[in-house]
Formats: C-alpha cells, sequence, structure tokens
DNA sequence: TGTATGATCGCCT
DNA sequence: GGCGATCATACAG
C-alpha cells in the first residue's frame, strides 16, 4: 500500500482550501472515465461557519476531517449528491465544493443519466455534477489519485482567467469571496457579477 | 428575466 | 419542527 499523497495532478491538497479551489480551475476530472473540465469551485474551512465542518466531526462530515486528497460527498437538500475534495491536514475540516464542470468525456452516459441533451446543462451545479457523473455516498472517502478519480493537470494559463466571487445558498459568511470560476465559461452554474 | 414552490431527508434545536 | 453548500417547474411581468 502506498503512502497517501496530497499531491494529486500538480495540486497540493495540503494547503488552505481557497487556494487549491483557485488551482481545481482548468484541472480535468474524471470518475470512471466520465467528466470534464473544473469550470466552478468553492472554499470551505473548520473555521468558516458556512462549512459543514464548523461545528466539528460528525458521522456526515466525517470524510471532511480524514486525509486531504479525499473525496468528501453529502447529500444536499435530500436529494442530491454534491463531491468535495478534502484539504488540508487530516483532522483540519476543510474541503472544495465542485460545482461545474465544462463536459469532455462521456457525454452520451452524461445525457443519459441527466435525462438531457444541452451540454451545458449537464454539469453546471454541483446537484446536476453529481448526477452526470453518477456520484453518491460510497463514493466519500476514496483517494483522487486511484480509480474510479483521475485528475489532470490544468494549463498554467488557466490561472490567468479565474475569477472570484461570493459563493451560492448559503447564509452565513456570505461576504467571503470564496467561489471561484473560469471567466467566461458558458458552463459555470451562474455567472459572476462584475464587483461593485 | 425574475420570483415562488415542491421534492425529500439527515441533522440540529 | 425546521432548515439546508439544490434543482426543475410554474407562473408573473
Amino acid at each position: 500500500m502506498p503512502a497517501p499523497s496530497a499531491v494529486v495532478a500538480d495540486i497540493d491538497f495540503s494547503a488552505d482550501s481557497f487556494v487549491v479551489a483557485r488551482q481545481l480551475i482548468g484541472v480535468r476530472l474524471l470518475v470512471h472515465g466520465v467528466g470534464g473540465t473544473i469550470v466552478e469551485t468553492e472554499a470551505y474551512d473548520r473555521t468558516d461557519p458556512a462549512s459543514h465542518s464548523f461545528g466539528g466531526p460528525s458521522p456526515r462530515n466525517a470524510a471532511m476531517f480524514g486525509p486531504p486528497a479525499c473525496a468528501y460527498v453529502y447529500r444536499s437538500y435530500g436529494l442530491h449528491w454534491c463531491l468535495n475534495f478534502v484539504c488540508r491536514e487530516a483532522g483540519h475540516g476543510a474541503g472544495v465544493l465542485i460545482r461545474a464542470l465544462e463536459p469532455t468525456d462521456g457525454l452520451a452516459t452524461m445525457r443519459q443519466r441527466r435525462g438531457l441533451d444541452d451540454a451545458r446543462l449537464l454539469c453546471a451545479g454541483p446537484g446536476r455534477l453529481g448526477q452526470a457523473l453518477g456520484i453518491d455516498l460510497s463514493y466519500t472517502g476514496l483517494r483522487l489519485d486511484q480509480p474510479p478519480f483521475q485528475l489532470f493537470a490544468a494549463e498554467p494559463s488557466a490561472q490567468h482567467s479565474v475569477v472570484s466571487g461570493p459563493r451560492i445558498g448559503i447564509s452565513k459568511a456570505v461576504e467571503q469571496p470564496w467561489r471561484f470560476g473560469l471567466a467566461g465559461s458558458k458552463f459555470l452554474s451562474r455567472p459572476f457579477r462584475p464587483r461593485g
């Protein structure tokens, strides 16, 4: 059994979640060979009132307190499966929510799972992405450097096109600009409004 | 283009 | 009993 590494696809998952969230933009994510390029993420941290890990470990968020570079999957609103990547060190409780992909691999599979043709709507949002990639609770805690996950490094130039803004769907710490996206992408869950 | 609402369930009050 | 790191649908304008 090889020692777990926090580095996958040039990303150091032992860094702060807002650093990892930014660096993940442009990375290609596949699950069982199905997926695409990450175009939208959000960072969460134990010290963050909006985070599931804010109240400390519980059965639901246990994976968030596990080793970095692993998956944390949770059920949203009782019916959607959402995928996160664990950051920092084991026991800290930080993670990055994967909110949207530009589909590149396994389009037919994703269309079948989603019951839709429009590529823009296959993975534009954490719940939609979870359904398109076939994510469920059985994926929580799995390492990102091993099957069924595959991550491929982004083009370095992608970092020049990253925009940030307030996170979506939260009621606490709403001012933290911890949502990151690929500027101008047509596959975002929602557009980034110009700052004002 | 925007706002309202039902679905559905684990966890906390 | 109420509330989410959501989404699809049903309206109003």
